[in-house]
DNA sequence: ATTAAAGTTAAAGTTAACTTTAACAATTGG
DNA sequence: CCAATTGTTAAAGTTAACTTTAACTTTAAT
């Protein structure tokens, strides 16, 4: 059983957690501010505010900032990553959001597991495209050198 | 040396090699018919004419257009893909030209490396929220059998 | 030969994902 | 305290990647 006292021994490591104001987090995950504010207003975060009104983010809405940009550069769509994190972190969501949410995510894992197949196929041809280049370069550096005299 | 004569003894298997329309080859590729003249205008692929002016299209330009679709996929922007296969099938293109598209390929094996490692993140990363999600929902599924009287 | 289906171009329209701007409020350093 | 900096919102602007449309041509099937 958790006593009010045993809530109040984390008290000190809550109030010491790291925070952010806007532009720090968007100095360090290398998007501008007004980005951080968009995905705000299509609500894939939702930072706490100081009495003034300035939002302040936490360490768990930075990991949050951070799944987003990664799902991102994967192709995933700013809908469809907020439907993959739901309401993953707020207890209100109902039941049959939250199974939304489940059913979404485990199609991802195929989709994911379909990237990693593709990342290597990409490879594969993108290794293909340049062994053709090198060929067709070293072939006209020795064409150069057979006529190196066309200014000369 | 080739001859004249073995040039042609490959003539029937070219001619035979089988060819698309727009539509066929958009079907193929789950993709619109104007997507694909539109990757056309951005200069990613150059089909064949027939007489009547209409797109042919080779199982070459087939695997090019799903290269063009695998880079989409991982969040290459056209512009990027086109300097990625650069004019890999041209041989006109200029050594300078050439040396480009080598430099841009060679980054991009390291961003792929790095994408390999990001999909395992993003893996985990949706692991923890469906365990999350799931914990939740049976969470709920428990309240709800402590109290399933609301409308009877 | 005729006509339906599929193709062509050029131009305008759409959507997602930002970015910029304007006008104003809060915070910070001297 | 006050100026510079950083923040706020709402709205308009931008860009990439398509999609749609219109007006017309080619191809395929009867």
């Amino acid at each position: 059983m958790k006593s009010a006292q045993s809530r109040q021994n984390t008290r000190e490591a809550l109030e010491k957690a790291k925070t952010y104001t806007i532009s720090q987090l968007a100095a360090l995950l290398e998007i501008s501010p007004s980005t951080i504010r968009f995905y705000e207003e299509k609500g894939l975060i939702s930072p706490e505010r100081t009495k003034g009104n300035q939002r302040v983010y936490s360490s768990r809405n930075k990991a949050r900032m951070k799944l987003i940009l990664r799902g991102k550069r994967f192709g995933f769509s700013l809908d469809e990553i907020a439907e993959m994190i739901g309401l993953a972190d707020e207890p209100k969501s109902e039941l049959a959001q939250i199974e939304k949410s489940l059913a979404y995510i485990k199609g991802k894992f195929d989709q994911i597991a379909q990237s990693k197949k593709e990342l290597d196929i990409l490879e594969q041809d993108l290794l293909v495209i340049s062994k053709k280049l090198e060929k067709r370069a070293s072939e006209l550096k020795k064409a150069q050198n057979k006529k190196p005299a066309t200014s000369g």
